[in-house]
DNA sequence: TTTATTTATCGTATAATTGCGATATACAAT
DNA sequence: ATTGTATATCGCAATTATACGATAAATAAA
């Protein structure tokens, strides 16, 4: 099965990419968290999270890859924040998709 | 492996309910192109995806099952539209994401 | 009735996602 | 050096997503 996401434009690429990253609950609450508290370990987070610390782990990494955050070494921890610039371009395009693409039906 | 999604605050799972129905650029396309013709056909929309005709219907069954279109039969045709009052809660449920949640960062 | 067209569904293959225990690594403190 | 804490990664299982050929069902036209 080869990976026919490649041949759409560019733009829905990214936005599909985003929405991916916000498909899971885990990861939108990790989001508001991590707006709310500036930066955060990964303890915190998965102090909050109905989730395994392997787990959480795994969808922070995921966050990482869009660039979506940004994880500093801070002796035995991780602060988490975002990467403000990232969220803008989310924002952005999703902001564009419904104001712009969505706009004649609500 | 049980799923854990259900633990999560309802607010954040419908929200990634929709996320995830965005997450192909496909659907994403599909969405668009309803928004501009206000209603087509499922052949139609076959003729604008480089993907085969069970393919669309799959992904079109996926945006039915969410809700956000419809599909009205007429003859051999499937006429599909958006389902307005779905459309107008995912834009509402992003932009309060947004302006609300992730208002302090962006 | 036969034929052609449109759409949905079935079956199948492959890949990606979700989840977690176990473990490795890195650091801090004793 | 040992112990404890924090995090990432490995390995595995279960589930879901993506993709499409084949086929069924429904309709229209000949």
């Amino acid at each position: 099965m080869r990976n026919k996401s490649e041949q759409f434009d560019l733009h829905l690429q990214d936005l599909a990419v985003f929405a991916k990253m916000l498909s899971h609950p885990a990861r939108i609450q990790i989001l508001k968290k991590l707006v709310k508290k500036k930066s955060c370990t990964c303890n915190d987070i998965v102090g909050e999270l109905p989730l395994a610390q392997a787990t959480v782990s795994q969808h922070l990494k995921v966050m990482k890859e869009v660039g979506i955050i940004e994880g500093k070494v801070d002796g035995p921890w991780v602060c988490y924040c975002i990467n403000r610039k990232k969220m803008r371009q989310l924002r952005d395009g999703f902001e564009s998709l419904f104001q712009t693409s969505f706009n004649k039906c609500c």
